[in-house]
DNA sequence: ATGGCCAATTTTATTGGA
């Protein structure tokens, strides 16, 4: 079974490369976790996606935000948002038990800048991701992937000293996420390749992209029973690298399990 | 692959992204 994580950057304006990539893999792809719809549950292009197979499941938001898990088998239930008033209006989170394993999708916020209000949003949201993942059962294999806007560490920078306490490379943010690690989730990608550089997003700005100026912020997380039949961890960088139609400034990020 | 962001809305500017 392989997982997919791509933050799109508006479903409508990728939805197009989107589907070329899925093809293009020749349907390898059983669940895709996408972020930044940027569109309403009703707007979303469901039928898109069923012509490829896929049933999805979508917590979207006008302009800002919004979620979705596309899976080819139905969930056997879904989940979406935090339950918590306060962080509620901003679509960020969903999850589906899909054959017996609970999967999200979640988009954490961006944090401008250390000491604005969006940074600690930011930290509070991280807060209630833990929160959230505590009242979970813990007896089914769970995944969580999307795009964290961390680069947990240096290895994940194209430039660690230029970037050095910069949005994504600063300790708040990284203790943050570590402290989501630390309930038990392995990042996949890492612990396969312990020493490789491997970037999911680039600027938009001076050909970052093509010089590789990028970080790794988008990741999947597994828990214990899954590390157990991680097979292999891909960052494809195809969709990233077209010249038309405009990519999305992440790139999708695969894992494989056998199951 | 080779100059220079992209997307949505508030639209001919502004806001948010990272």
């Amino acid at each position: 079974m392989k997982i997919a994580t791509y933050n799109v950057n508006s479903i409508k304006s990728r939805l197009g490369l989107l589907i070329q990539w899925l093809e293009k893999r020749g349907g390898d792809i059983d669940v895709l976790c996408l972020q930044e719809l940027k569109v309403t549950d009703e707007a979303f292009p469901y039928g898109e996606f069923e012509r490829l197979g896929y049933n999805c499941t979508v917590s979207g938001q006008r302009a800002y935000n919004g979620v979705a898990i596309c899976s080819k088998t139905r969930p056997q239930w879904v989940i979406k948002n935090f339950g918590v008033a306060e962080l509620d209006g901003q679509k960020r989170l969903i999850a589906a038990n899909i054959n017996g394993i609970v999967l999200y999708s979640v988009y954490a916020p961006h944090g401008d800048e250390r000491g604005s209000e969006k940074f600690n949003y930011k930290l509070r949201w991280y807060e209630a991701l833990r929160g959230f993942l505590s009242q979970q059962s813990q007896d089914l294999p769970t995944l969580l992937a999307g795009d964290f806007n961390v680069a947990l560490n240096d290895l994940d920078v194209y430039d660690p000293v230029a970037l050095e306490d910069t949005i994504g490379t600063m300790k708040e943010e990284r203790e943050a996420l570590k402290k989501v690690l630390q309930m038990g989730f392995i990042d996949s990608f890492r612990h396969l390749h312990p020493e490789q550089r491997g970037f999911s997003w680039w600027a938009y700005t001076g050909g970052a992209v093509w010089k590789d100026q990028g970080m790794r912020i988008d990741y999947i997380l597994c828990s214990a029973p899954l590390v157990k039949c991680l097979k292999s961890v891909e960052i494809d960088q195809w969709p990233r690298r077209r010249r038309t139609p405009i990519p999305s400034d992440h790139t999708p990020v695969i894992a494989e399990f056998a199951i």
